[in-house]
DNA sequence: GCTGAAATTGGAATTATTCTAATTCGGGAT
DNA sequence: ATCCCGAATTAGAATAATTCCAATTTCAGC
């Protein structure tokens, strides 16, 4: 029984030239096939140097502004743990992050089939939640 | 039924001179009082200031260097959601945060008496989890 | 009251991210 | 195809939170 979240890599080239009502300009497309080639939970940076290597010109800020609009288009999702910088995942189905402390790789993790919030937080009636983020570190069974 | 954590208010002065090892400094006390009286998950800016009433002689380095050392001595909760800056939080026991996203107030939540990671996480078995943060938010009911 | 290690301090440094203003791009209308 | 205009990109400056540094100060144990 896997546990992890696995991914068959899906072709990272050929996207529509719009996607979710976004545009999708040449330095979005390289950003979005980098975050999808490796799933690795890049950051900010890493997508930089990663870009950079097939489009030479992609400048900093342009990552930042296409990793805002991928993620507030919901093409992809940002990922924190505390305070370190941001990181970058493709997997769009609901889950959460662990972090093996050793090696500091980042894992996906599901919920138990049809599990519900209300099932394990104390939540008041009527609270609508718009946004969930749960981040775990430790070990992983050898 | 209540949902959200509330707390009695315990006094927050007449600490002891060493606390879980830790050298209870002046400094240490004070800012760890600000966080008991407020329980409204300040920054570490909001100490700052709330501590400079008391002692104007603090700094904006030893407020960071105090809830450090708590945070590692578990006398207080470390709380971050996503990119904000970090907030703090005396509430030991095991909870996670939801953030109204009309006033930006921060509410303690906890889980469900009984329930463990296993019960809603598809988690590997042999995972150690050492650290857990789960940060929600959203609106709450009227 | 000394002494050494730890804590505090102010300021500088760092890091991630955002902002700014100028330029370029690209799709629709002509 | 060309023009136009809003949107996207760019380089670099600016910001914000946090950490680092080196110099003092504190204080617990002798």
């Amino acid at each position: 029984m896997i546990s992890f979240d696995h991914h068959s890599s899906p072709a990272p080239e050929e996207l529509p030239s719009e996607l979710e009502g976004l545009r999708m300009t040449k330095q979005r497309r390289e950003v979005l096939s980098v975050i999808l080639a490796e799933r690795d939970h890049p950051t900010a940076n890493d997508v930089f140097t990663r870009s950079k290597e097939r489009m030479p010109t992609i400048s900093l800020a342009t990552v930042y502004n296409c990793l805002e609009a991928l993620v507030s288009h919901k093409l992809v999702k940002q990922v924190n743990f505390e305070r370190e910088s941001s990181r970058y995942c493709p997997n769009l189905n609901d889950h959460c992050h662990f972090q093996d402390e050793k090696t500091g790789t980042i894992h996906d993790v599901v919920f138990k089939k049809g599990v519900k919030l209300e099932d394990f937080l104390e939540l008041p009636q009527g609270t609508e939640v718009s946004h969930l983020e749960l981040s775990l570190k430790g070990r992983i069974g050898y």
